[in-house]
DNA sequence: TTAATAAATATACAGTGTTTAGTTATAAGG
DNA sequence: CCTTATAACTAAACACTGTATATTTATTAA
């Protein structure tokens, strides 16, 4: 006396609920995300996606895990069609595939670094690896360069003391970094981010002629200020 | 026959409404504002709120640019505070004072620079005076630097073709700047605004011992890197 | 065949922004 | 002074939302 199968015309729902969420989320918006909406594309009723996520943040958080996956999974790529020497090389292909990804999908950018869902906020426990995993890439060039000794760093702002244990944790996750790196990560991370921000935004009008050439700038002023040779 | 007074007990009530409405951002944030929820606070009921704002869009322009001027303010007092020959010391100042209002009004900064509301777009004729007084205090710094032959920039990107007019439209608001100091202020602004936002996101770590260590660092970097002396 | 049970639905509740119709209060004109 | 025009407000309803509860359905194992 156990189970029956989940699916009738659906094989796999909690896959179709995601899908759906994204076609939504793609089309309106993060915030227009309706649970309601969703089950009339699916023709369930909404209460039946109860079965699959505990509430609506639940499936938010999921949205955001696969965001961030995917996010990642663009970063390490671009990392790794760079040959492993060339750390510059690394460090901007990594800068222009963030751009790239976010102005592919603003959606998920917004999804994953605003606070797009209006009263939710992420877990960070069952955010974290993922987060970290996208994250880490750019960690990973900064500490390579470190360790190559390539950081033009003379001094640099140290992490509050009672955030170390945090800041230990990212360590964890992005594989053995020096806290130097972890926050030089974070400053190159804030300004990638400034301009990316804006842009999906619509706050700041394209610069150059493919309308990158703002970004390519700041990149190159980052490496120029933080990177030998 | 001609028209009634409108207040009751309530003398103001248009700015009644928009103080409760202030009231629960600082609260719940702003996305969370509820006119029923003003309603309820005002004693009075929600459609009444729809014979001083057309609807809640409109509540939510009128409270951004309120935002707006507070956050002009705070920019100007600060510019001001410091001797118009100090350029330096004042584009010090007005950096210092994005993140000392941001950080006191986090709500307000998320309510302006975020996309908090869920399906709402600000209308940039009613918004841009306000926005631009605000953003046109960097704008007029940096513009003084360049009179002053103290921009320290061999190429900087230009605005994409078609944007040059729109970008005219800020000259207009910002007093007479050259494109070059827009958009200089423009990438000045996106590295200010991506560590702030992380800030107030709650992603970024507070880095040295009051938390603001790695804010001077970036302002610093900004002043050495684009400005002479 | 029967009993157990996961999955779906039906219904309901409290909340939202907004529309419509009706009421109240005020101020001016005759 | 009294009527009338009208701005401002309320009451009720509509179409939504997320979610809880109870009930039904369908499937599978005993």
């Amino acid at each position: 006396m156990v189970r029956p199968t989940l699916a009738k015309q659906i094989p796999n729902l909690q896959q179709a609920i995601k899908e759906a969420a994204w076609r939504h989320i793609a089309r309106a918006g993060a915030p227009a995300l309706s649970l309601r909406a969703i089950a009339r594309d699916l023709k369930i009723t909404a209460p039946a996606i109860y079965n699959y996520f505990p509430d609506r943040d639940a499936l938010v958080t999921s949205l955001i895990i696969e965001a961030y996956t995917s996010f990642g999974d663009s970063q390490l790529a671009a990392r790794d069609a760079v040959p492993a020497q060339d750390l510059i090389g690394r460090l901007t292909a990594i800068g222009l595939a963030y751009r790239e990804w976010a102005h592919r999908f603003p959606q998920r950018y917004q999804l994953i670094f605003g606070t797009p869902i209006p009263g939710y906020q992420a877990p960070m426990m069952e955010v974290m690896p993922s987060a970290a995993r996208s994250l880490g890439v750019l960690v990973s060039v900064v500490e390579q360069l470190r360790r190559a000794g390539r950081l033009k760093v003379r001094s640099f702002p140290k992490v509050k003391a009672e955030f170390q244990a945090g800041f230990e944790m990212w360590k964890k996750y992005g594989g053995e970094a020096d806290i130097l790196s972890l926050s030089i990560s974070m400053v190159i991370w804030a300004r990638v981010h400034g301009i990316v921000s804006l842009e999906i935004a619509g706050s700041l009008p394209p610069f150059g002629a493919s309308g990158d050439d703002l970004y390519l700038y700041e990149i190159n002023s980052i490496t120029r200020q933080f990177m030998k040779e």
